[in-house]
RNA sequence: GGCGCCUUGGCCGAGUGGUUAGGCACAGGUCUGCAAAACCUGGUACACCGGUUCGACUCCGGUAGGCGCCUCCA
């Protein structure tokens, strides 16, 4: 298995299995219900790479953090922000689950791991890649030569937005902010009374259950920089090896622009999975590549269904010995390449394949060939009956009755010489 | 302005220095009382301009267009 590293800019092999593989994979914040986007970062992909790498062997534990702890929240919900994280949180978790795929290993909270982030501070501070100014401690960036690295960026052509006087350098980035009027959550620190900064916490829950070292990070391509930059720069400051492949997955597009809260065209996971349905959601993942963008449309989704659609035929049709398995892992352990994946899939025949290969994402259930009730049976007895008589005129009715129930009932060779299947 | 990515037939979408990707849609056909499903057939597509090469969609350079990031967006 190799999947494509930021870093390097090249596939990297992972161990040989059974590893262990600790992947680490970047969070939603959690101040309103995820959209779509935000689903394919944060569950579908890091699960899907679980479920397939356990296929695989391989012992991995999954970390996925949830940031309760963040500007946005302050700014959504001023006075309450601790009530409307732990409602978010919840939404989070309710809208996530109905996508089938288990959840994460471990999902810290940042509230929860405040003392370890400022442990770590502490060792920043002690080791000269951090100082202290009126509450606020921030990362000294000229410090780490290694800075810029993981996004190519130039020290010298980044820019200051809004310039902050307490800072030495305004490329440096707060470890620490001093509590503000309106901010109704905070903790004591060496420091005084104030919360960490954003990037702190993923070093500090990625290395509380994964180790100062492990296999994968992952997370948005928008993370890239600042956010996993400043990672990097935290944690191998202190000489931990941190993460070793750094997977950046492409960003769900609405007609070729990114989806994003703050442009207003995104569409919630709750409101995707009510308009689709998990499976077509989840098949709909499966037709892109994960580092290229994908484009969540109406053409695009009703195509997933269509395709998804094909495949319930073959199930509802007599399995065949026709597949290979080993083109699949060919695929999928060449960078998770599910378009390929799926090329291959849509020449087998063999039923318990095809179960094995969609139970893998989290679709086994489209295997699952609903069974007609007994009246439909009836009618659709009567209307062979009707067809030997030569009595078309009837069996027309009757067809129109079983379709009038939601059922279609289409003439097969195979005994009782009609299937009846539910239209989608 | 800086950094990076992308541009494949109506649509989605892999991939490779020379061999049919695959799917969706569409058209014709087989089957069927009809229909649906299934199966068969039907498109030499790789933004543009140069270069390297025996040969480029694939490598290099440039142009155009699109996208992402450039201090708290997954």
């Amino acid at each position: 298995m190799r999947v494509h590293d930021t870093y390097s800019g090249k596939l990297v092999e992972l161990p040989p299995p059974p590893g262990p593989v600790g992947i680490y994979w970047c969070g939603p914040t959690v101040y309103r219900r995820i959209h779509v986007g935000n689903a394919l970062a944060v569950t579908v992909l890091p699960l899907w790479l679980k479920r397939w790498l356990e296929h695989r062997g391989y012992e991995t534990k999954v970390v996925v953090n949830i940031t309760d702890i963040n500007d946005k929240i302050y700014d959504a919900a001023p006075g309450h922000s601790a009530e409307l994280a732990s409602d978010a949180t919840r939404w989070y978790i309710e809208d996530t689950d109905r996508l089938g795929l288990g959840r994460p290993d471990v999902e810290p909270t940042a509230a929860e791991t405040v003392p370890e982030q400022i442990a770590l501070i502490e060792q920043l501070l002690a080791g000269g890649f951090a100082y202290e100014v009126e509450g606020d401690v921030y990362y000294r960036v000229a410090s780490f030569p290694e800075y810029g690295r993981l996004s190519r960026q130039r020290l010298d052509a980044m820019e200051e937005q809004e310039p902050n006087p307490l800072k030495e350098d305004p490329r440096d980035f707060a470890l620490w902010k001093a509590n503000k009027p309106g901010e109704d959550t905070w903790w004591e620190s060496p420091w005084g009374k104030g919360r960490p900064g954003w990037h702190i916490e993923c070093s500090a829950m990625s290395e509380k259950y994964l180790g100062t070292s492990f296999e994968i990070h992952g997370g948005g391509l928008d993370l890239k920089f600042p956010h996993h930059e400043n990672e990097i720069a935290q944690s191998r400051a202190l000489g931990h090896g941190f993460a070793r492949i750094w997977m950046h997955n492409g960003m769900l597009s609405m007609r070729g622009t990114e989806m994003h809260k703050s442009i207003g065209n995104d569409v919630s996971l709750a409101d995707a999975l009510d308009r689709w349905g998990r499976e077509t959601l989840l098949f709909f993942f499966l037709t892109g590549h994960w580092r290229k963008p994908l484009d969540y449309s109406e053409e695009t989704l009703e195509q997933a269904r269509a395709q998804l659609e094909g495949f319930r035929n073959v199930f509802r049709s007599p399995s065949e010995p026709v597949g290979d398995w080993s083109e699949l892992e060919a695929a999928l352990d060449d960078d998770f390449n599910t378009p390929e994946a799926l090329a291959v899939m849509h020449g087998w025949r063999d039923h318990e394949l095809l179960r094995r290969a969609f139970g893998i994402f989290g679709l086994g259930s489209i295997a699952e060939v609903e069974e007609a009730p007994a009246e439909l049976a009836a009618l659709a007895e009567a209307r062979m009956a009707a067809r030997g008589s030569k009595d078309f005129a009837e069996a027309d009715r009757l067809r129109g009755e079983i379709e009038a129930a939601g059922w279609e009932v289409r003439d097969v060779a195979e005994a009782p010489g009609y299937r009846l299947v539910r239209r989608s």
